[in-house]
DNA sequence: TTGCTTGCAAAGGGTTTGCATAGGA
DNA sequence: TCCTATGCAAACCCTTTGCAAGCAA
């Protein structure tokens, strides 16, 4: 696969990463597809997937990995997440941590670090409801 | 599925978390079945996942979700990790980071708080190197 | 016109499951 | 003995890829 050296302006691209922006959750690729789909009725999910790929690349969005599937991330702003150990909900977090970078090598590893991501963990409204049968993990 | 009320000791399960206890490194489910895999040759990669579902369930390992894949820590000691966005590479963070759990109901969405678990971001020494090159992501 | 993008469909790779058998309590 | 756990293999995702046609630049 020869590395691209211009990426093109479509309306594929366009849409996938106007969706991202504006959704409020962390939707999956084929959340994503679905919502795409709407404006973009013959739009593929390979397309969708390719364009995830490109713009995370390029820094234009934020891949979030969890147990149970990759989830996308439109908000670039600085924050953080907090993520329900009981069913895998996912929501953001917006607060200034002023967490200090480590700065020696012992526990850098000789990284050269660019930034930080806090994830909190707990259970979530509804999971503390039903604290004694908590929903499935994702 | 009949949720088990008692889970019994078994040979695959504690291999399973003997060795997940003394790896070094985060690994995927296939790279802990090559490793018990010496001990217990006819173990098989069904099982593994099995356990390793059930000790992340009642909490006696990490799983540690990623893009391309999950991976598993037996280390159960409050650290963090470092990630490389140029290859994957995943390393601990021995470090009191001494962050403060939001309390305010607008940031932690009402979640009820268990702890939380810092993922520093940069490139690895061989990331670094090839800065120009950097690996695929992982 | 060039060569990046797309749709479609098949291929891949990781994870889960069904079932008969083994084995812990 | 009773019920959970295992081994094996098939089933199931989710994600990636190959290819011919479409379309930005």
């Amino acid at each position: 696969m020869p590395e691209p050296r211009h990426s093109r302006k479509t309306r594929q691209r366009e849409a996938v990463l106007a969706e991202l922006r504006k959704a409020k959750d962390h939707p999956t690729a084929d959340q994503l597809y679905e919502r795409v789909r709407k404006a973009i009725p013959r739009i593929s999910l390979g397309t969708v997937y390719r364009n995830l790929e490109l713009l995370a690349a390029v820094g234009a969005i934020r891949v979030v990995g969890s147990p149970g599937g990759r989830r996308y991330d439109g908000e670039m702003a600085s924050h953080h997440h907090v993520r329900c150990t009981g069913c895998g909900r996912l929501d953001d977090v917006h607060m200034d941590v002023g967490l200090e970078m480590p700065r020696s090598a012992r526990f850098s590893h000789n990284y050269e670090l660019t930034g930080y991501q806090v994830e909190f963990l707990g259970l979530c409204p509804a999971c503390v409801k039903n604290f004694s049968r908590p929903g499935r993990k994702t």
